[in-house]
RNA sequence: GGCGCGUUGGUGUAACUGGUUAACACGCCGCCCUCUCAAGGCGGAGAGCACGGGUUCGAGUCCCGUACGCGCUACCA
């Protein structure tokens, strides 16, 4: 049934020894399991289990929960990764480095095995030989006597099966499950505290849960439930955060713990990422929203920095508040952590990695935007060292000392929608003066702008000077000197200066909102301006 | 069905162990600035704390019930 050379519980109790570490260091885990992406929750959920080791001078790891192979996706390992490290959530330890591996549940079978067998042992777990359709006509028949279902007391069939009749079995081939002998009473409370949410009562676990999954397997493999127990025991993990999806069974884990002579280990459950979908809220779903998948952040350029403001926030209100720079390094309280799900919302994500992006100094945004690109756009890429003077300069511009932050760009894949407009290579050119775009401006009057514009073009660096075109060309052509002019008497005038403006900025452009054309103007230089007013000149 | 968790303006939160007209940020609206859009400055609307009881001199804050949402009730995690 068992290796004859299986080790003894003391043998793991002495590889494993307690950690080496200061008073109130807390040691936390994060156990994704490789059935898909990794999902933004899971990143949430990290960065809380991180951020709490560092701050205490404590361990944070990441162990693989890959007991279920059914559901295994093959490219999941590989994206866990690279989102680890994007994120900055990669483990502290791992096979090499780690003196409490290995990482992966699928390696560890040996260890479950030995503790299953110290419980059958000591009669504290059983073999069950029920098959899945066995089951299934089991729940079928509580339900018809609406009583709860569930593999319990009398309805455990295997649990009260004698030495004898399991020999048979055995002997006859047969698979079996190794199931918890469960002592619990219905009748009786547990009670804990969550370091979130305080204390919560509920009755003891009376079920039989199944421990070591089926022996048609290899290698056989635990449950969450045991390897939980098992784990975080021996991983020596002092805090176990997760997902509030575990309360419930936290009375089947006290059992666990108990029978099996560990350490209760306090737990902080935490509230999932929720979504507003119409006027209710709903968890965060991997199948409805895209922005489950931290693939999505990474592959549409959002600086991981903004995601991790973003997250921290919702995990401590208190951090939303601060720089980006004080909310990194400020630690997270497990005591201030809400209790009802936080919503995830991509417009106010949108805002922060505005924000985060517009105070990146150029250095860090010509970075970040060349890592993003090499990635998703390599055509960018092409198109930017071809001109790296010139996105040095956009950049720059934004960046200067008293320069308006506009605050336009929340994700490196709209480089090409806002900054599209200052690469040649990039910008069509209007050619048509009868362009929807010039909107109530004749198309001869468009020309004539256009013309006169390029004319007398001067391409100053001053701003005040520079814009002082604009106006002689508007006055020239019957057009209002300033908006407040226009507004007082637009009888007396062909437009306003707005007008005027428009059209050179859609020249310049084509865009009907752009950044201020003097800005724009230094950015491509003289001879663009004159090659773009030339087009329709 | 059972068990558990939750519910403060549109959103996220705050309100020390119950004690003044429930605070802050984002969003929204308006005004200013202004060549457009943003940004920025100023101002404004918006919850009486899911609902109903109770305890108390006094309750988002304690108790009970109801509603609604979510989770668990798998050899999924």
């Amino acid at each position: 049934m068992f290796a004859e050379d299986l080790p003894k519980p003391e043998h793991w109790e002495s590889r494993y020894p307690m950690r080496n570490l200061p008073p109130g260091a807390i040691v936390t885990r994060f156990g994704p399991s490789p059935t898909g992406f990794l999902h933004t929750g899971g990143v949430y959920t990290a960065n809380v289990a991180k951020n709490l080791a560092r701050h205490s001078g404590g361990v944070y790891f990441v162990r693989i929960e890959d007991t279920d192979q059914a559901r295994e996706v093959a490219e999941s390992r590989a994206q866990f990764a690279s989102a680890f490290e994007f994120f900055s959530i990669q483990s502290d330890e791992d096979d090499e480095t780690g003196q409490y591996g290995p990482y992966e549940q699928s390696k560890r079978s040996l260890i479950y095995h030995t503790y299953a067998r110290d419980l059958l042992l000591r009669d504290q777990a059983y073999l069950c030989f029920c098959t899945r359709e066995e089951l299934t006509e089991l729940t079928e028949k509580q339900q018809a006597a609406k009583v709860g279902s569930g593999y319990y007391g009398e309805w455990a069939i295997c649990r009260h099966l004698s030495s004898d009749e399991v020999a048979q079995r055995l002997n006859a081939g047969k698979t079996y499950t190794v199931r918890f002998r469960s002592q619990g009473d219905e009748s009786r409370r547990i009670s804990f505290e969550d370091l979130i949410r305080g204390q919560i009562e509920m009755p003891e676990n009376i079920h039989d849960i199944v421990l070591l999954k089926s022996s048609d397997q290899d290698p056989r493999l635990p449950t969450y439930h045991f390897a939980h127990a098992v784990d975080d025991h021996l991983m020596r993990v002092n805090v176990v955060l997760r997902g509030e999806e575990w309360i419930s069974s936290v009375p089947v884990h006290l059992q666990l713990f108990k029978a099996l002579g560990f350490d209760q280990i306090p737990y902080a459950h935490i509230a999932p990422l929720m979504k507003m979908d119409g006027t209710s809220r709903r968890k965060l779903s991997k199948r409805k929203d895209s922005e489950a998948n931290v693939e999505y952040y990474i592959s549409s350029g959002y600086p991981a920095g903004a995601v991790l403001h973003y997250l921290r926030g919702l995990a401590n209100s208190r951090l939303a508040e601060m720089s980006f720079e004080e909310s990194a390094s400020a630690p997270i309280r497990l005591s201030d952590c809400g209790v009802a799900g936080p919503i995830f919302d991509l417009v106010k994500l949108g805002s922060i990695s505005r924000e985060f992006i517009a105070h990146l100094s150029v250095d860090e945004a010509f970075d970040g935007l060349m890592t993003w690109a090499q990635s998703y756009d390599p055509e960018l890429v092409e198109i930017l060292l071809a001109d790296k003077d010139l996105t040095h300069r956009l950049l720059t511009l934004e960046r200067e000392p008293g320069a308006i932050q506009r605050k336009d760009l929340a994700k490196w894949d709209e480089f090409r929608s806002v900054y599209g407009i200052y690469f040649a290579s990039l910008f069509t050119p209007v050619m048509d003066p009868a362009d929807p775009r010039f909107g109530k401006v004749e198309a001869e009057m468009v020309r004539s702008l256009a013309r006169d514009f390029a004319d007398g073009y001067q391409h100053t660096s001053d701003k005040d000077a520079w814009f002082e075109q604009i106006r002689a060309l508007a006055a020239k052509h019957g057009f209002a000197p300033t908006a407040g002019v226009y507004k007082k008497a637009p009888q007396d005038f062909a437009g306003s200066i707005s007008d005027v403006s428009n059209v050179i900025r859609i020249i310049l452009t084509g865009l009907t909102q752009s950044p201020e054309l003097f800005r724009v103007a230094q950015v491509i230089g003289r001879e663009e301006v004159l090659r773009r007013a030339g087009s329709l000149a």
